[in-house]
DNA sequence: ACTTTTGTTAACCATTTGGTTAAATCTATT
DNA sequence: AATAGATTTAACCAAATGGTTAACAAAAGT
């Protein structure tokens, strides 16, 4: 006898029920009631397990974060070339976000509601460091490999262009009139249109 | 004797004062309670000016939109050539930003919680007409002005860079350590910043 | 078999929240 | 001044919501 949902353990069944829930409404939107509906449970179960509303969201916070940042990081301080540092970056971070396309906006919001705690517990002090890619920038414009840039200012493109279209999704979408499935056509894209803007933007 | 703010209109202290507090929580986030205290009135009076939560905030959001879409709206249709058009669209879109800095977020989470609603509303079904600009960019690229681009990408990055520093500044504040002084020169260079490194991306 | 521990549920509670009401106060108009 | 109309307030209400409790079921020791 095949019990599809039955046989998955309870914490697991909420974890996912409650990143679902917290993601389509965020912290202060999402309802308890509809947590443990989706998991197919008693309210008390979720209260059970994990103290609170609060404790709940902070675990799948963690966990959600934990799947973004180490392969982020691990590209920014990373040793590759500029150009293909860049290439990477975008890809890895696209590719991530299109399994989860509702993540940006949930942090951006997360951040924004309380952004001391957020910090703390998400990053534990150790925000991503851009100084290696700084150097490199300052490096190549000295040799003349491309122009001079303000590190700050370019980065702050190169996230823009990786990250917004997700965040502005359901708005895009209904602007340019486009499916699910062309949205998704044109972020493959963009791996590869972005790294080809930036760099044709930087050559001298 | 001077009243300051007990003469102004009870109607325009509400409209001030849920200003205020939607932007700050969004629609489900705010509380009537705190928009009457904001208000420095009776809580009563909310629903005796504007019957509802939901008639309150479509009023502030009509009334928030108009004061960015007409303009946004006469650049993207003007005659402007596409160089001067793109950097007129920057730097005129960031300066209303700058001055309402917490618009965008809020902007994109009301469409994300109920998209439909929000375009009827808001833009009486005449979304932006972004047409004659991809007309301008072909034929440009015609010409050998440019490099032959997708319009689609090419737009989504304008936006984008435009866009996000803003719906992300609590998280680049504290990322990168700087004060809401420093943002805004960072914003104020970007005007000329983002046109520049378009065009660096566009001439051939 | 029985006792203890763990897991699960229905009913309940206190607080918050959008909204209402009836009485009070203020402002013209006659 | 008296009346009518608009404005403002305190008290109240019903629904929703996070959280608790006490009783019950299922495993796990013994």
């Amino acid at each position: 006898m095949v019990k599809t949902q039955a046989d998955t353990p309870t914490e697991e069944r909420i974890l996912a029920a409650a990143r679902k829930v917290f993601i389509a409404h965020g912290l202060t939107g999402a309802r308890m009631q509809e947590i443990a509906d989706e998991a197919g449970i008693n309210k008390a179960l979720l209260h059970y397990y994990f103290r609170s509303k609060e404790k709940l969201f902070e675990t799948i916070l963690t966990e959600t974060m934990q799947s973004f940042l180490p392969r982020i990081n691990a590209i920014f301080t990373s040793e590759l070339p500029v150009e293909e540092k860049i290439a990477a970056f975008c890809s890895e971070y696209i590719d991530k976000m299109l399994d989860n396309p509702f993540i940006p906006l949930f942090v951006v919001n997360e951040i924004n509601n309380q952004p001391d705690d957020f910090f703390k517990k998400i990053w534990g002090g150790k925000k991503p460091d851009v100084g290696i890619l700084v150097k490199q920038l300052e490096a190549a414009a000295k040799e003349k490999m491309i122009r001079p840039v303000s590190p700050v200012q370019l980065i702050l493109n190169i996230m823009s262009m990786c990250v917004f279209p997700f965040v502005a999704k359901p708005m895009f979408q209904k602007v340019m009139g486009i499916s699910d499935k062309q949205f998704r056509l044109l972020m493959e894209e963009r791996k590869k249109e972005i790294p080809a803007f930036i760099m044709a933007a930087l050559r001298r």
